[in-house]
DNA sequence: ATGTTAGTGTGTCATATTGACGCAATGATA
DNA sequence: TATCATTGCGTCAATATGACACACTAACAT
């Protein structure tokens, strides 16, 4: 019988060219003035701005080590985490020349590190706004919440990432419930539909909104109005728990 | 103005805490005799089963990487192919007591590459049964065909890896078309009708299924009959590939 | 205090979609 | 030529959806 040793002898396992670096990147979503809001890092050298992100040690899960950039990029535990790509073009890590200019001078020994092409897994997190402290990391100087139209140009294809965790937020809207990690505890029905909408990109109407999420069964309508507004009080609600885990579970239908 | 020297000087780059090794695993998909199959492989030395799989280049993109696997596996160019879950579980990589005894046996040199932990992506692949040439790779002496009833157990987490993959075609068929990859160029509803049961795991509405199918606007109803069944011959269809694509894009809408 | 205004609660109605099923036609087999 | 399972094509009630009407109310300006 054929051992190990032979079965692998002439497979080159040692010339690395199959040593990868990984990295995770984090698509942090929060939702404010009725707004989604990016969370977004500012790199200490170049002043360019980029997805918070990280690197996965040796004895972690990718979920673990997003948690803990998480944990340290808003001081928040059990943070709602999805996986939707990973990203792995060989020319994802060029720097725009001046930027590559940048990080080659100054005889910086860590230069080549920074060259690598990284594989990175994108992440999307939502996150309660009200409860985040930004944070920013090792190589950056400022860690902020964007809106959309607030984000020109991010670092390397980061744009790209934030645009595909969009995309995927958008799918995942129809077939799974949205809105407990993003809004307060107790809200109204106008706001989660603003949530919807922005998320969307499009406007509903309120009463066919109602009308479907109310289906869902996945609220509680509560007594309590929310005053102060300009205008008709409306009613405040929360989730329903053990009905939106079900919900996460087995699917809703029907798309927007 | 700070340069990035001293910017980095206090992260640990060298220590290796963050080298990770990375693979990807294909459960590629095959449609045959009104049953869904999987390719699997079995490996020279432990006689396990497992899914086709691979390493990376540092210049290739994932994508690449799992289209070289699979034209090794199945002779196949151009297969449809996606990414779905990331698996990076810090146990994932560990063996049974009894097969980690054959691997660490026989003072062999690369066993510690074996039983460091990977981090895999997971890609699913739609092929043409009829078309794919089954292939073994470097580690294996086998590689065909199995239903999922014939599927016992799989190496390492493949078993998960697979339950993942169906579950994730389960969600796709909500929203994109599927069958263009699976099936030959001219097919019967009945058949496209088995094949949408066998990923469901449940039985449809012959006529409903008809009906819904046709409103996508997808397929080419040909003159041409099939016969040589025992029964009253059905009709041929194809993909009508423009508007095919286009579903593919905009998805579809409604679910099963 | 009173009217204005904009946002809210609730309901209606025509239309589209869905699920469940009927029935005649057909092609190999007995 | 009868049988039988399967196919093509259709119906109908129930449900879901999209578009819209109308009354209500909290703050604000007058």
């Amino acid at each position: 019988m054929q051992n190990i040793r032979t079965v692998t002898q002439n497979f080159d396992f040692h010339t690395h060219q199959f040593l990868n670096h990984i990295s995770l990147d984090c698509v942090v979503f929060g939702f404010h003035d009725n707004q989604l809001k990016v969370l977004l890092i500012r790199m200490k050298y170049t002043k360019e701005w980029a997805l918070p992100g990280g690197f996965v040690k040796e004895d972690e899960s990718l979920e673990v080590a997003a948690n803990r950039v998480l944990k340290d990029r808003t001081g928040l535990d059990n943070i709602f985490l999805k996986q939707f790509k990973v990203f792995s073009e060989p020319q994802r890590s060029d720097r725009n020349p001046a930027v590559k200019d940048l990080i080659d001078s100054g005889s910086n020994p860590d230069h080549e590190w920074f060259n690598q092409r990284f594989i990175s897994i994108g992440f999307y997190a939502l996150v309660d706004f009200s409860k985040a402290e930004p944070t920013p990391d090792f190589f950056s100087d400022l860690c902020a919440w964007k809106t959309l139209d607030e984000i020109n140009t991010l670092i390397l294809d980061h744009s790209q990432i934030l645009n595909k965790a969009l995309e995927t937020l958008r799918l995942q809207l129809n077939y799974q419930p949205l809105g407990y990690n993003l809004l307060a505890d107790k809200f109204t029905m106008p706001e989660l539909q603003k949530l919807y909408e922005t998320i969307l990109g499009k406007e509903l109407d309120r009463r066919n909104f109602q009308r479907k999420m109310l289906s869902y069964g996945i609220l509680n309508k509560l007594q309590e109005r929310k005053t102060g507004g300009a205008h008709k009080a409306p009613y405040l609600y929360e989730f329903n728990l053990e009905n939106y885990q079900k919900a996460l579970q087995n699917g809703l239908f029907g798309g927007w």
